[in-house]
DNA sequence: TGACAATAGTTAGCCAGCTAACTATAATTA
DNA sequence: TAATTATAGTTAGCTGGCTAACTATTGTCA
């Protein structure tokens, strides 16, 4: 993602506020750091599965097993349910099974489909991460008030309708 | 990334909350709705760049170009400005190379490395495009007011020091 | 000077997203 | 019933991240 370590100087600025006339540079600011920002929290999660040997995708995956009453589900479900195409999670699940965090069986009334389960070893995994992950989203989230947390949510909810400006 | 769209209904909160007893559903949820919204303006800004058959990195890196006085700049230079690997800036400039949009010029100083500079094709892709840009930030970010930009890039800037409890 | 270290860039292979094209099977409908 | 359409999943090839290993060249210093 873009790099605001890289902020632009005054003689940029006004290089490209010559070319580019009606430049709003603070508002140009603000949105690029709230782009980043968001990034950057992306990445520390990131950062914290990978000490698990997760990622996001695979780890979404498991999380989805593990709200069904018998930790299966289909592809399809999976996909739709985590916004990502069924290309995308023919991927994440074959990363799952090849370590053994979900498991596959055929379905015998379709035979075009199949089911995957969430394994002992896959629920073992989120019974080492979820506590963990939980423990520190309440500690980075108690930095700031609920009333404040609140605020933020409302504004950025606001910029996401606007952002449809974008298309 | 994480589809939201998907809240856990009130089962699957007991569910998870019977196993793993420390949730702050709230704050999670919190967590889980800064960084859905962080990706969602991300998003719109990649669908606006596609529009005109740019994308995030590639787009970068033209602005980047633009900046230097002479439009030039080395591989090395961009990915330590862009804040990706080198390799990841091969690539990129590869793709620009394709596209016409910069060129590449020996260095005959040092023969490991070369110069890319701005073509003017890639000018004028950035001609089109920041105009454009630049309107719809300010468009979209007009819909609050400064002093709530402010303070809500205060609030995740706290957000983001504290995001090291991933660590 | 000659060996070693540092630097510039590329390549291969992984992850995870996408679209488009494909196979196999099921469901619908003429 | 037979043909068509719809659905489930996979594959290939693109983007753009990464690390690790590689080549080529330059710089340093013993």
């Amino acid at each position: 993602m873009l790099q605001l370590k890289d902020l632009p100087d005054e003689k940029v600025l006004r290089k490209f506020a010559e070319r580019y006339e009606d430049v709003d540079s603070r508002s140009v600011t603000h949105f690029l750091n709230i782009l980043r920002i968001g990034t950057e929290l992306t990445e520390s999660l990131d950062r914290f599965l990978a000490t698990h040997g997760l990622l996001q995708g695979r780890w979404w995956v498991l999380i989805l097993l593990m709200r069904e009453d018998n930790l299966t589900s289909t592809p399809s479900e999976l996909a739709e349910k985590a916004g990502v195409t069924r290309a995308t999670m023919s991927g994440l699940i074959n990363g799952l099974l090849r370590d053994g965090l979900v498991a596959r069986q055929d379905d015998d009334q379709d035979r075009r489909s199949y089911k995957i389960q969430l394994t002992a070893a896959g629920q073992g995994k989120l019974d080492l991460v979820m506590p963990d992950y939980y423990a520190r989203v309440k500690a980075m989230m108690n930095a700031i008030s609920v009333q404040q947390r609140e605020d933020l949510l409302k504004q950025l909810l606001i910029l996401k309708e606007q952002s449809k400006v974008f298309d």
